[in-house]
DNA sequence: ATAACATGCATAATTTTGTTAGGCATAAAA
DNA sequence: TTTTATGCCTAACAAAATTATGCATGTTAT
């Protein structure tokens, strides 16, 4: 089984939320982020994080800053008005996601 | 925002689970199991269903028997000894990835 | 009668979204 | 000096869904 199926679909939702819980953070520093949060259960590949940070950016949810740091580039990145609205739709909606998603599981057919 | 995005992915642990509930089961009956069981919410397209549950079949998790009912035929699936096994191992893994999401999702960096 | 809707199965084409596999560069540690 | 960590990124591919159909029977509404 892999390890992250269920962020499959709620990446952008994932990654909205740690920018709402640290401010400004960077690519890499997200990786590491879930990676530690999860206790190593999940990961997010850079693979998939890039892309899904550019759509975030195209969306006009994120405002972005470079910086040198140490010799590395890094891009840092924030919510914007948007995006913070964005952020609290998503987790809302990711949340009753879930509920319902449990409940489901726990159906049972009436006059079964 | 799509209504079951967090589907995607465990839609067989989905249909595991649904049949260790209910005990045998048809496609359309799924469905509506899970329209109703999420009050609307949610639902699985039979276009995603069909296809996931043959494979489900073909991986020998799932026994079947055909049975004609009011001039119409039904497939009814139910869970094999196999099958009850991979039930329960892919219910704990989908509940572990929620508390992990969960954890993700709270996550702040130390130092700030 | 007949059109619309519910039941019941299914597949094909397309899109979304991820993984696998790379590339490039700097710095620190073994 | 080679490996590991940091830091960005894209291309090719695969998985898994959605959208759009198709077909058939039975029931309900017009």
């Amino acid at each position: 089984m892999e390890p992250n199926k269920i962020i499959r679909g709620s990446l952008s939702t994932v990654i909205l939320q740690l920018l709402q819980q640290n401010g400004r953070m960077y690519g890499y520093e997200m990786t590491k982020a879930v990676k530690d949060g999860s206790k190593g259960k999940m990961q997010i590949t850079e693979a998939a994080l890039y892309p899904a940070l550019h759509k975030l950016e195209e969306a006009g949810l994120l405002d972005t800053d470079s910086e040198l740091v140490d010799g590395r580039m890094r891009k840092y990145y924030k919510l914007n008005r948007r995006g913070k609205k964005e952020s609290a739709l998503q987790l809302s909606a990711l949340q009753e996601s879930i509920a319902s998603l449990q409940k489901i599981m726990k159906y049972k057919l009436k006059h079964g």
